[in-house]
DNA sequence: ACCCAGGCGCTTT
DNA sequence: AAAGCGCATGGG
């Protein structure tokens, strides 16, 4: 082992280096819907992020992370994983209130990635009124009918990048379709479209504010508030966008208005003022603690609602 | 056989 | 302004 360095990055081997992040759930980070592309493999999770196959296993305070090609430079990892993001700190600046809390005890150590502007588009333009068991199957197929072939490590079955906007952008809306993509076809073709030819610049969108941000993601096809919240939390970062999808509303509807139906509106209001500079993060955990733990706390829909 | 899924966009009231 | 509804497809 060579030394370690103020990053936190310690190279193991060519192909192998050691992250030091303590307290991180690669499990819930990885697989709790915010990106589609990471499959269990071995003791770890094996994906496809930057153009590179890597292996990412949690170990003690770190994570270690393995690729099929020679890396000199790891930053594109530790970008992705957030690794130096003070997670503690974030947690620390949300309301002391026992729904968050529960939440955050149910999966200690979930962070939000950072993630590919287009690929996480695409990916959550896919979305819409689907599970995330079949998102993940769309985006799979997707790429690897129309990604790039990467270099895998011997004996582990092939990897794809995920399509640029400019590949999608050049095929018809039947080729989408059959992707099993259904009526999102038009909107991703439309949007690939978009993107391709500079109409919408996703790397400036990083220099706006987030409504501005917002406002240009949104005159995308098949872009709404929701989907434009996702790309806003999830790939550039912006840590009070606050994706208020169904099993969200649930959550907030049942914990912090007794089980009423609450108009979109006022939740927004209510999310914005209520978790915080960091009211995403807390988002997450909110999703996670509904769909998972929080499970046992709802035995069933109520029935005044 | 049903019901619903990390919504959006258009139509009706 | 707010609520209703169609949109493809597949898993439980």
């Amino acid at each position: 082992m060579r030394g370690s360095r103020p990053d936190g990055i310690t190279i193991i081997s060519s192909c192998e280096a050691a992250f030091a992040a303590r307290d991180y759930d690669l499990e819930s980070t990885l697989n709790s819907g915010q990106s589609f592309r990471w499959n269990k493999h071995g003791c770890g999770w094996a994906g496809v992020t930057a153009g590179r196959w890597v292996h990412l296993e949690y170990c003690a305070d770190g994570i270690i992370a393995k690729t099929a090609v020679p890396q000199n430079d790891w930053s594109w990892l530790a970008n992705y994983l957030q690794t130096q993001v003070n997670l503690h700190a974030i947690i620390a600046t949300f309301p002391d209130d026992q729904t968050l809390q529960d939440s955050i005890r149910d999966c200690r150590g979930m962070r939000l990635l950072k993630q590919d502007p287009w690929e996480c588009l695409a990916s959550f333009i896919l979305s819409s009124t689907k599970q995330i068991v079949q998102i993940r199957q769309i985006v799979a197929l997707l790429c690897s009918r129309y990604g790039e072939p990467v270099r895998t490590p011997h004996g582990e079955s092939v990897a794809f990048n995920f399509p640029t906007a400019e590949r999608l952008a050049a095929l018809t809306e039947t080729e989408l379709r059959a992707c099993k993509m259904g009526f999102r076809a038009p909107n991703l073709l439309g949007t690939a479209k978009a993107v391709a030819s500079g109409e919408c610049n996703l790397t400036q969108l990083a220099q706006l504010t987030v409504e501005d941000a917002r406002g240009e993601l949104i005159k995308l096809p098949g872009v709404g508030e929701k989907i434009a919240n996702c790309v806003l939390l999830y790939a550039y970062g912006f840590p009070t966008a606050f994706p208020l999808d169904v099993w969200v509303i649930r959550a907030l509807e049942r914990f912090y208005f007794r089980g009423h139906k609450i108009r979109l509106e006022r939740l927004r209001a209510f999310s914005a003022d209520h978790f915080g500079p960091y009211s995403g993060y807390a988002q997450q955990y909110l999703f996670h603690w509904i769909r998972t733990g929080g499970k046992k706390n709802i035995p069933n829909e109520s029935k005044d609602r």
